[in-house]
DNA sequence: GAACCCATCATTTTT
DNA sequence: TGATGGGTTC
């Protein structure tokens, strides 16, 4: 066990029995996970057989997985590391008959889980602003996490009209999953625990397989999870629980903190081992995450030290509005960049996903390549839906979302009338849509529209027999040929088609390349990796962007240069926990904070602004309350020294750099060092920049950059940004910026479209450039970074 | 069946 | 601010 230290070694070789351990941020957590496995095999002779390892997302499984595999070599792969929704369907494929089920059962996302409560709302006549679908949506998952079934619920909601309400609407939901042949992400948990409960023989079965279980992650269980990990661990006792309280930060999706503050008393022979040395962070920043948190009460006793320098002092800075925090962040970028260092190394942090907008507007400007992390899920995007709605039916008839939502996509003429009265018959009948739509002929009412849903139906079973003798792919193609899907796009001919032509495509590519890699590729298994496994696990990480992201979705990585943004009271600290009458819901953003200072490892910045526009109106805020928790010593405050009239306008401008510039560096150690040299090289990467950013088009890259899975609520970027020119600009740069026009030229830039050059001055290797555009004015910029064409 | 208009409402997210 | 959904109208 080499490169481990005393305690982490510990952590590997105590086997036998409960073990808890609590792995400060950066403590080295994964390795001691993955070692303690090896241990396990080479030195303790277990079978790889017996162990299970369970993560929360298939990233951490993967990645678990393959350090295994390289420290073992051999008799890993049947080492079971999974996630705990992958582990239960692998057990119900096996078993969910004996429940009563079918084990060919449907995975329902969130979006379909929406669709199904819409449906009983409908149903049950409640009215929507009563019982709002995403508040009942979450009470039922809540019932779920907490083992309750809709008889239990009922009963804990006693005479409480609403709760019995809500009740029915859990029932109802429950019912309806059921003749869908469908399991939502907490019924896999879910049913897993009532078969075993059921079911004792199927259980010790498992329990004799599993002798040794570990589960990271630990403070992100949920009270089901906590039950089945119970169950399995209850013969050999052989359980080890990773996890930081101090990072629980997952309440709101019902993760029990309690489950690994009261591990000793759940196993009171368990033995607990701290990892407390950081390898991560610089002393400054570790001791600034441990003042914050030290606020916290009901926390585990620990303190993370680090060997490790003092490091830079942590910076914080409050500017006037979000604009001008926004541009601050990226001129610091820049220079960073011109030092030579690797955008990839720098993280931007917020609380909530909105405040990427800003952000995002300014570093488009800059033309600093960035992408965002977590946001939309390929497979949520429309086109891709519907076809996997296809998918769907041809795996599951029983599934009348998946059903639904392609009977009449692309459109055929079977609207809402004839489907509402299909349903009606179905279910006066006690029959399911699909067998509905075969017996069309006989409904009454249907007449008109009878040709159509037999040829739809005829459709599928034509589907069906293509499956079934041409295989995935073959499937594939035979959708976008007889619903003419793909032919339909490309008749729209905008960007926007064209997009999603490609993200069709690159759906194409993941069936074949399933098909290819499969044991036994076939539609369930294929639905149900792609129901399971989120696309960001797919992450390409060799293109040097800037990474933008929530705190939550922070939680694992790390940064050499993080800079978290927005530090301001009620935004965070959020307002909703402000107000909560939960006092743990302040410490869980503590934690939160905790997470996001222990994620930087060189330099952390924090900033705020003083006046921010939140929901539609401005808003005056206070410093953040966390701000004032770190230690005075470990960070420089300033303010927005810059007076206000120089930054009229600053929400668009960067002609205020030197008057804003002589303000930000002035007074503080730091100014000197890091602001000579900046905007002193050049760079060459213009010319290939022109030509890609005015066609393609949002994502013409694919989903799998991040940038164009950014979601809603970002901006549409349109991927200005090639490798090629990245990695030119990582190097420093040593290149002159060559530019193609002069004053008097009509240029466009990516974001203030049209205008003409005014003025261009030389800046060392570098042009500063005056234009005045159309839209919006005079603008000063820098060559290298504005890329303006010329028209 | 599609195009518009107005009202409403806004943390955090993986599976 | 800005996205979303329901309702209305053509």
């Amino acid at each position: 066990m080499e490169g481990l230290n005393r305690v982490q070694e510990e952590a590997c070789s105590y086997t036998e029995g409960p073990l808890l351990i609590l792995a400060g941020a950066g403590s080295g957590k994964t390795r001691v996970l993955t070692h303690r496995i090896a241990y396990l095999i080479n030195e303790k002779s277990v079978n790889p057989y017996n162990i299970l390892a369970i993560t929360f997302t298939n990233k951490a499984a993967n990645e678990m997985r393959e350090r295994v595999d390289r420290i073992v070599g051999f008799g890993s792969e049947s080492i079971w590391v999974s996630t705990f929704h992958s582990m239960c369907v692998r057990i119900l494929r096996r078993h969910y008959e004996v429940l009563g089920g079918n084990n060919n059962f449907t995975i329902y996302d969130t979006d379909d889980q929406k669709t199904v409560i819409k449906e009983v709302l409908k149903y049950l006549n409640f009215d929507p602003k009563q019982y709002p679908e995403r508040a009942m949506l979450s009470e039922v998952s809540k019932a779920k996490e907490e083992y309750l079934s809709p008889d239990q619920y009922e009963r804990r909601q006693g005479s409480d009209f609403r709760g019995q309400n809500k009740a029915k609407i859990y029932r109802e939901y429950q019912k309806r999953m059921k003749t869908n042949n469908a399991l939502d992400f907490d019924d896999l948990i879910y049913k897993t625990i009532e078969l075993f409960e059921h079911n004792p023989d199927i259980l010790l079965m498992y329990q004799n397989r599993f002798k040794y279980i570990m589960v990271d992650e630990y403070q992100d269980t949920n009270r089901t999870q906590f039950l089945l990990v119970k169950m399995l661990a209850s013969k050999y006792r052989n359980l080890c629980v990773v996890g930081d309280d101090d990072q629980s930060i997952y309440k709101f999706r019902g993760a029990d903190i309690s489950n690994i503050l009261n591990f000793e008393n759940e196993y009171p022979e368990a033995k607990v081992v701290k990892l407390e040395q950081n390898y991560r962070s610089t002393a400054n920043i570790l001791n600034a995450a441990n003042g914050v948190i030290a606020n916290n009460e009901g926390r585990k006793d620990k303190s993370l030290w680090t060997d490790k320098e003092d490091g830079e002092k942590l910076i914080y800075e409050c500017f006037d509005n979000e604009y001008s925090e926004a541009e601050s962040v990226v001129r610091r970028i820049i220079e960073l960049m011109r030092r030579g260092e690797g955008l990839s190394d720098i993280a931007i942090l917020y609380r909530t996903n909105n405040q990427s907008r800003i952000l995002e507007e300014k570093l488009i400007m800059e033309g600093v390549p960035y992408k965002i992390v977590g946001g939309t899920n390929f497979y949520d995007r429309r086109e891709i839906r519907d076809i996997l709605g296809y998918l769907k039916t041809v795996n599951n008839r029983d599934d009348e979302i998946a059903l639904r939502r392609i009977i009449n996509v692309p459109r055929r003429g079977i609207g809402d009338t004839s489907v509402n009265k299909l349903v009606e018959y179905a279910v006066g009948n006690g029959i399911d849509l699909f067998t509905a739509m075969d017996m069309v002929n006989e409904i009454k009412g249907l007449e008109r529209a009878a040709a159509k849903i037999t040829a739809f139906t005829d459709l599928i079973y034509k589907l069906v027999d293509e499956y079934h003798e041409e295989g995935l792919t073959a499937l594939f193609d035979k959708i976008m040929e007889l619903t003419d899907y793909a032919s339909l796009l490309k008749a729209e001919g905008t960007d926007e088609a064209k997009t999603r032509l490609e993200n069709l495509t690159e759906l194409r590519n993941k069936i074949v390349s399933y098909e290819e890699g499969a044991e036994n590729p076939n539609l369930t298994e294929l639905l149900e990796e792609i129901a399971l496994v989120a696309d960001t696990d797919t992450e390409v990480e060799s293109d040097d962007r800037v990474s933008l992201m929530t705190l939550h979705s922070a939680k694992g990585l790390e940064f050499p240069y993080v800079f978290m943004v927005g530090m301001e009271e009620r935004l965070f600290p959020s307002g909703m926990a402000l107000d909560s009458d939960d006092p743990d819901a302040l410490e869980e953003e503590r934690r939160l904070c905790y997470v996001g200072i222990t994620r930087a490892m060189k330099e952390l910045r924090l900033s705020g602004a003083s006046t921010r526009m939140i929901n539609g109106s401005r808003n005056y805020s206070d410093v953040s309350r966390f701000i004032k928790e770190i230690p005075s010593n470990l960070i420089i405050r300033k303010a927005d020294k810059a007076p206000s009239y120089m930054r009229k306008n600053s929400s668009y401008d960067s002609d205020d750099y030197s008057g804003y510039g002589s303000g930000y560096g002035s007074g503080n150690s730091y100014g000197g060092g890091y602001g000579s040299g900046s905007y002193g090289g050049g760079s060459s990467y213009g010319g290939g920049y022109g030509s890609s950013y005015g066609s393609g088009g949002y994502g013409g890259n694919s989903y799998s950059s991040g940038g164009s899975g950014s979601g809603k609520k970002s901006l549409k970027v349109e991927k200005p940004y090639s490798s090629v020119n990245m990695s030119s600009l990582k190097k420093g740069m040593p290149d002159n910026t060559d530019i193609d026009y002069s004053v008097g030229d009509t240029v466009k830039h990516i974001k203030f479209g049209k205008g003409v050059v005014t003025q261009i001055d030389k800046m060392g290797s570098d042009y500063e450039v005056m234009v005045n555009f159309d839209r919006v004015g005079e603008k000063k910029m820098f060559a290298s970074l504005a890329k303006l064409k010329k028209l």
